[in-house]
DNA sequence: GCCAACGTTGGC
DNA sequence: GCCAACGTTGGC
């Protein structure tokens, strides 16, 4: 079993909607790398860091699971979407998504600025420099490094001096 | 709103 | 195939 964390803007569609709708198809990926994690790496039942990004702060927000592979994104064929791709074919078409489903939302949001201020988690995709990459593979250690965070209580801030 | 970093597009 | 211009992402 592999390991994920997709970005999501909590704007937009949040840990708290995912939660309401239980599963979601994760239509208007439209990177290439991104997708061809979803087509041909995740499995069914792989767990998933559920990310907020643009958010305040941005972080770890609940986990979901790979509850379907192979699903294409309907938003390509579609016109109106800001998503729609008019060069993708019906009979072959360019996205393929995954659908992904609700597990919990977590105790507390795991912030960037903690995330990277524990060295368990060096190397992790999502802290390197420039890193954009909205669906990104986490190694098992990292993904227990993060699940172990929640858990604990959040670090005090910094007194000012 | 700014901007660094990265990806994509298209002329040549 | 190169690469400049442009668009997007996402933290701040």
């Amino acid at each position: 079993m592999q390991h994920w964390l997709m970005k999501t803007e909590p704007d937009t569609f949040g840990i708290d909607d995912l939660a309401r709708v239980k599963v979601e198809p994760w239509t208007g990926v439209r990177n290439y790398q991104a997708r061809n994690f979803m087509r041909d790496q995740m499995k069914v039942g792989d767990r998933v860091l559920f990310y907020h990004s643009n958010a305040t702060p941005p972080g770890v927000a609940g986990l979901a699971v790979v509850k379907r592979t192979g699903v294409v994104d309907a938003t390509q064929f579609e016109p109106s979407s800001p998503y729609y791709d008019p060069g993708s074919k019906r009979d072959d078409p360019r996205w393929i998504c995954v659908d992904v489903e609700f597990v919990e939302k977590l105790p507390r949001l795991i912030a960037l600025d903690e995330l990277r201020a524990n060295p368990a988690l060096d190397g992790m995709v999502l802290l390197q420099k420039g890193s954009r990459l909205s669906v990104q593979p986490v190694s098992a250690a990292h993904y227990k490094a993060v699940l172990a965070m929640a858990k604990k209580a959040a670090p005090k801030a910094k007194a000012a001096r």
